[in-house]
DNA sequence: CTAGCTTCCTGATAGC
DNA sequence: TGCTATCAGGAAGCTA
């Protein structure tokens, strides 16, 4: 489950490998995973691209190539993307490998075949993925108090599902909503239109402080990457709060509790969160 | 407009 | 051992 900073770890790790190096042929061998154009024009318009940089925007990665267009991404929850040497194992799963300058070759590896591709051309109006509606990003200056009680504080949902909205604040799922919640000790069933000033000032100063945090533990090295490390997307041992339940909260030793929020899984100290 | 449900998928795990 | 049921959750699509 890719949120943010997994995204980010990908980015800062692939894009040295790809930087400068041109599509040579592309092998989609499951279309499904190409959300726009068709598979047989996204592989033409691949072809023979360069590649000069990498971008992400909330949990979509963007491939950006010399001519001004951009392959963009999204990995939603079990999608993996390798740089590889070309006789690299190749894993089940595997739905597309473009082969690379340098005898390298990126692959998408996806076990739940849930994350897209798509393809923009140079200045096209970008109506496909969705990245257009996307919020601020966690460490946008913009991020204040305010600027979260003027879109969100007169909702009656609760604010775990809230964070979950990629319209007000892009990246976030529901590892990290957990966590930001923990960490700002407000109760994730908790209404928007009940939380208070202070609730308000410390969510605002949790967001970007634990999104930064996870792209921090997050880091590991392009070989322990490309090992397997990245799979599970998170070591759960450094989170302080998701998939906790029944473990002592880090910070006062009460019992963590598990509920259900919105349809996802919610664990949060009973004593540091409370109603 | 929103709330709530279903869909897409496979693999890990729980229970019998 | 081997079966079935449940859960994991990002985001879109659907109904009321």
């Amino acid at each position: 489950m890719p949120e943010l900073p997994e995204v980010e770890t990908v980015k800062r790790i692939l894009a040295p490998q790809l930087c400068g190096r041109r599509i040579e042929r592309v092998n989609i061998k499951n279309a499904q995973v190409i959300a726009h154009p068709d598979a047989e024009s996204f592989a033409d318009l691949l072809t023979g691209k360069t590649i000069t940089g990498m971008g992400r925007r909330g949990k979509f990665l963007r491939v950006e190539l010399a001519d001004g267009s951009c392959l963009c991404l999204h990995l939603r929850m079990t999608g993996r993307l390798l740089v590889t040497p070309t006789d690299f194992p190749e894993e089940k799963h595997t739905h597309l490998i473009a082969e690379l300058s340098g005898g390298k070759q990126l692959r998408y590896i996806d076990v739940r075949r849930f994350g897209r591709f798509w393809y923009l051309k140079k200045d096209e109006t970008d109506v496909f993925t969705g990245m257009s509606q996307l919020g601020i990003e966690p460490d946008d200056p913009l991020l204040t108090a305010d600027y979260l009680r003027t879109k969100i504080a007169n909702k009656k949902k609760a604010i775990k599902e809230m964070l979950h909205d990629q319209s007000i604040v892009a990246g976030i799922g529901n590892i990290y909503s957990d966590e930001i919640l923990f960490d700002a000790a407000i109760y994730p069933e908790k209404k928007c239109c009940e939380l208070t000033a202070d609730e308000w000032n410390r969510l605002a100063e949790s967001i970007p402080k634990t999104i930064a945090w996870g792209i921090e533990t997050d880091a590991m090295t392009p070989e322990e990457y490309l090992a397997g490390k990245g799979k599970e997307y998170r070591n759960t041992p450094d989170l302080k709060a998701y998939g906790s339940a029944g473990k002592p909260c880090v910070r006062c030793g009460t019992v963590m509790e598990k509920i259900t929020v919105g349809g996802r899984s919610s664990c949060f100290c009973p004593a540091c969160q409370r109603m």
